[in-house]
DNA sequence: TAGTGGTCTAGACCACACA
DNA sequence: GTGTGGTCTAGACCACTAT
């Protein structure tokens, strides 16, 4: 498997940032002495350099040089459109999943009013830690209709639910509508997650819908507070998509 | 004033997707034929399409071509940017607005930064509190480049600024990029916001562009935990089942 | 003035889609 | 096979920052 070699010189950038090689506020080697070392073009060099920009581990300066960003926080596209274990090779860190509980449960009536669900209907129940470099930070609570997700197994949930439901489903994922709020810890939160003393959590919901429209998954994530970070691009759009 | 070429290619392919020379679901001409017909070379084409790819307006699919996506040619309700005025109204509660800085200033390295602006460019810097039933809960930090936006009175910043740019300027905003996390309070919210001993404030930095994507305006926005929510919805960026 | 990042060129080879 | 977009090269000139 042959990696970019602007990818490469991404990550093998990023990891000498992380360790601590390049230090915050500190310049990165010139784009002409980098093209030297890594005995690449210097496009090849502003590829990769550029891709640390974009995702905000340096700023460019015309004229100056490439400072490096303090960063010790972790993006978090919350969409139920990108899957932590895409953000966790993305950052290149460490990172676990736990699951702590997978069932298929008759619904309560809030979960029954997120989802939008018929009565009888079964809901697979999934709670899952994520842990990043030894820290876990984000409790993932996922409720997914049975109808959509007949088979649910405890391997699937320390993957990826949703590499398993776009690639061996075969659904098609149209849209998601998010929450985000800030709450107190609960005795879960406790329980599954290394608060560090903060006494609050950011929630986000996400309801995904299909192509079709309806409602599959319901999901409410509890981060942390100092390891949240959320960044988003909105485009302009004729209207914002109404929901059934 | 010279434009770089890969910007004019940019707008000159944009304007002709908004007029419908190219229409949704066709594809663009090849990047060959794109750089005869702007008699220019292919990368300089390949920095103009992936702009109006990372601003939606085309997918760019290996082996086939550029297509043309279904973006609202004349479309004016934004989604993602609502402006407090929009907000309080939705939420029928009194609100009101207070402005406690609105000056013309030297951005400093930080603020220059983030606008990315020229070094001699003066920029506005509006500082308003806003109180939602008597109570103060957000502060906003904008920061206005003064070269799209000549004049700004304290009436506008009552109201709304994002309606003045829109209406009275008739700026065309294309998209917007949002961060979010939670820092601790400073100084500042603590003078201007009612904290309720809250130590934490939810900061949503927000950052506007124009339809050159030239970046006009960037806003800081620091809400009390306890009154922040977002909601928000995303359709999926990537759309791997197009065309026939 | 020397060094930096920003743009641009005219080639080249590759992986992928499609007929 | 042909044609597409993705990557890469080895130059070049420019605008900007520093000294």
């Amino acid at each position: 498997m042959k990696e970019n070699k602007f990818l490469a010189i991404y990550n093998d950038l990023l990891l000498q940032i992380r360790k601590g090689a390049f230090q915050p506020n500190e310049k990165l080697p010139s784009e002409n002495e980098l093209s030297q070392q890594y005995r690449t073009s210097r496009e090849t060099i502003r590829k990769a350099l550029n891709l640390l920009s974009e995702h905000g581990y340096i700023q460019k300066i015309k004229g100056k040089g490439s400072i490096v960003l303090d960063v010790g926080k972790y993006d978090f596209p919350v969409s139920g459109l990108v899957s932590f274990k895409e953000l966790a090779q993305k950052m290149n860190k460490p990172a676990r999943t736990i699951v702590h509980e997978l069932e298929l449960i008759e619904p309560d009536e809030y979960i029954k009013r997120q989802l939008e669900t018929e009565n009888k209907e079964k809901v697979w129940k999934v709670i899952r830690a994520r842990e990043i470099e030894g820290e876990k930070i984000i409790l993932d609570k996922d409720f997914l209709c049975q109808k959509f997700v007949p088979i649910l197994t405890r391997d699937i949930c320390e993957n990826s639910i949703y590499e398993y439901v776009e690639n061996e489903l075969k659904l098609r994922i149209s849209f998601a509508k998010k929450e985000m709020f800030v709450d107190r810890v609960t005795a879960e939160d406790q329980k599954y997650l290394d608060l560090n003393g903060y006494e609050h959590v950011v929630v986000v919901k996400n309801f995904v819908y299909l192509e079709d429209a309806s409602l599959f998954q319901f999901t409410e994530s509890r981060h942390r507070l100092d390891k949240f970070r959320f960044v988003d691009f909105a485009r302009r759009t004729h209207q914002p998509h109404l929901l059934p």
